[in-house]
DNA sequence: CTCAAGTTCCACCAAGTGGTGGAACTTGAA
DNA sequence: TTCAAGTTCCACCACTTGGTGGAACTTGAG
């Protein structure tokens, strides 16, 4: 057995499925505190009690275990699956509903915070999945929009949907690093509802 | 000569003047691209052509040399003082020319914004020192939104102008993590002026 | 029960980490 | 020129890094 790629979280074993899984979310926890290249795999396994050769064995190398533990946030913080057309005032509860449960998670929001501006310089390993990531989150912004400028509720600035969803998604992580550095100056959630029904002309 | 702190940039020895210089613009790179926690001493000796000792000579140690990093990043990317009491319009000008000015020089947006990303976490070295950066722009926005309020121009909408600025301020560094991401997808300095006229209630 | 597949840890590796001490050299004021 | 102060590098320290190989053990389908 030289080496299980192990793209999956899940495998014919419970022991190791249930390990995978700490592993996962303690990782997450490191890597959110001190970004991926701080991150030790020595440091992770130490938190998970197992030994470090051990997340080797399941997830081959540290740039993969660190794309499970983005992929893994991804099902951690979006627990509902948003409709092809939603409506624009469900779409709006849906991301606050979503800020909301992340105050009580600031380590999940810190891990993204951390990789999305480690992922500004262009070697970094997970900048793929996290610009994908944001596409996911503009394009359904975008269509929103889009629909919402179709039926006059709101106008045309010159600007493209997709440029118009870029700023918001931009504005939401922003108020979440700012939030994290000044604990409590902030209401994000608030904030984020304000700029999403700017966006989608609502009230 | 056992450990000389070093505060100070000057001290009457030319070369040693240069060479902290060098080290200091390096140093801001290799932070920028890999965080404070992934960049090592002699990755940033080996890019300005000295021996990692010589770093530590005239910075003592890691942390005392990031917030050498930092205090020059702030000398260089604001050239201008603000006065106390401003037009909006010439603050408006003035932080849209910074964001043009910072587009030339993406690893020093990068810096900060990865900094202030790690910085989320209560243990970072440079949080007092990002934190106060924070308050100083902040503050001196709210005061501009305090005096824009006093003469009517905008209404109070039940947030404090130090809420209303640190919003600006999240949003700035936002859109400015996100395009860093996304190269060429959002225009900053002009989704910041729109942010900041509608702060101030102008056009 | 059998036994291949999967799991876990230990020992080890070469390379890199921040930091220290000291010797050799340069700078600049007197 | 003198010479203390400052600078630079080299050798070294204990420790950590990501990764490998293999032995001992556990799991679960037949």
């Amino acid at each position: 057995m030289p080496k299980p790629p192990t793209p999956s979280l899940t495998s014919g074993y419970a022991t190791g499925n249930a390990t995978k899984r700490l592993i996962v979310a303690r990782a997450a926890e490191a890597f959110a505190q001190k970004g991926f290249y701080g991150t030790s795999l020595r440091a992770i396994a130490r938190e998970a009690g197992v030994d470090h050769s051990t997340l080797l064995h399941h997830f081959g190398n540290k740039v993969a275990l660190l794309l499970a533990v983005i992929e893994w946030h991804d099902l951690q913080s979006t627990p509902m699956e948003w409709p092809e057309n939603i409506a624009p005032e469900t779409l709006v509860d849906g991301f606050v509903a979503v800020a909301r449960q992340n105050e009580s998670a600031p380590g999940l929001v810190n891990l993204l915070s951390t990789l999305s501006a480690e992922a500004g310089a262009s070697t970094h390993p997970a900048r793929p999945a996290l610009q994908q990531r944001h596409r996911v989150l503009t394009s359904i912004i975008a269509s929103t929009i889009r629909g919402r400028r179709e039926c006059g509720a709101v106008g045309d600035d010159g600007l493209s949907p997709e440029h118009c969803a870029a700023v918001v998604v931009a504005t939401w992580e922003g108020l979440q690093v700012y939030s994290a550095l000044h604990p409590g100056e902030l209401d994000v959630p608030a904030q984020l509802e304000q700029t999403l029904k700017r966006a989608f002309g609502l009230s």
